[in-house]
DNA sequence: AGCGAGATTAGCT
DNA sequence: GCTAATCTCGCTG
């Protein structure tokens, strides 16, 4: 009946959700707090030995390079920041308190270092690896990807894996997509952990959330 | 529910 | 040497 009607997939791994499209490059070309406003609602999509695992992004914050004092590139481009001062589109994971792993998204053009933190998810698919790899019960799936380190753990994101990737790839093991979702609010409160510019209001969440790393 | 400490590594903002 | 875009657990109340 509809097989004739189905379009071939474009990318190597079919999306779960069949109208998804992974994001362009012109989508992360913009400053950082517009990037970080549009991803919420967008989908991130992980592959792991054949396995999907998505989240729907419910809080990022924008971080605004040579300009912002608790941005990674405050101080120049370094060989860990490197990434953020490429091209747009790209993963730039960090390893912080000795133990945690946190994922960026790079935007604006090459040579300017702006990028969004992806501070929650709402997970979608791969509950059960997801938990796996955090250890935890699949039953509280809110504690599953509610943090920027958790939601690393849970999608086995590290530097060595996955720094540098393009987030635009749909051949790749890790890259954003947009199945249409519109999120009805989104609310702006100062940033997360950080102590210089700490009043500046750039964290943006899907309120009310049950996925938020701390309710607003 | 809210606070404080410990875990543990890389980069020096 | 010290700090850091964090998380979890245990204590308090």
């Amino acid at each position: 009946m509809e097989h004739h009607q189905n379009p071939q997939p474009q990318y190597q791994h079919a999306l779960l959700t069949p109208l998804a499209t992974p994001l362009q490059r012109d989508f992360f070309l913009p400053a950082p707090d517009r990037v970080a406003r549009a991803l919420l609602g967008k989908l991130i999509v992980r592959i792991l030995d054949g396995e999907q695992l998505t989240g729907r992004i419910v809080e990022t914050e924008a971080y605004f390079g040579l300009d912002d004092p608790a941005a990674h590139a405050y101080a120049g481009e370094t060989a860990r920041n490197r990434i953020l001062f490429g091209p747009p589109g790209h993963a730039y994971v960090y390893f912080i308190y000795g133990m945690h792993y946190c994922l960026n998204a790079s935007c604006e053009p090459s040579g300017h270092a702006g990028c969004v933190l992806i501070r929650a998810l709402e997970p979608l698919s791969g509950l059960a690896t997801m938990a796996r790899l955090r250890r935890q019960p699949a039953s509280r799936p809110h504690l599953l990807t509610s943090g920027p380190g958790k939601l690393c753990q849970a999608l086995a994101i590290t530097r060595a894996d996955s720094n540098g990737s393009d987030l635009t790839d749909p051949n790749a093991s890790l890259f954003f997509a947009d199945d249409g979702f519109r999120p009805a609010q989104i609310a702006v409160t100062p940033r997360i952990g950080i102590s210089k510019a700490a009043d500046h209001p750039a964290r943006f969440v899907i309120p009310h959330s049950k996925f938020l790393s701390r309710a607003l």
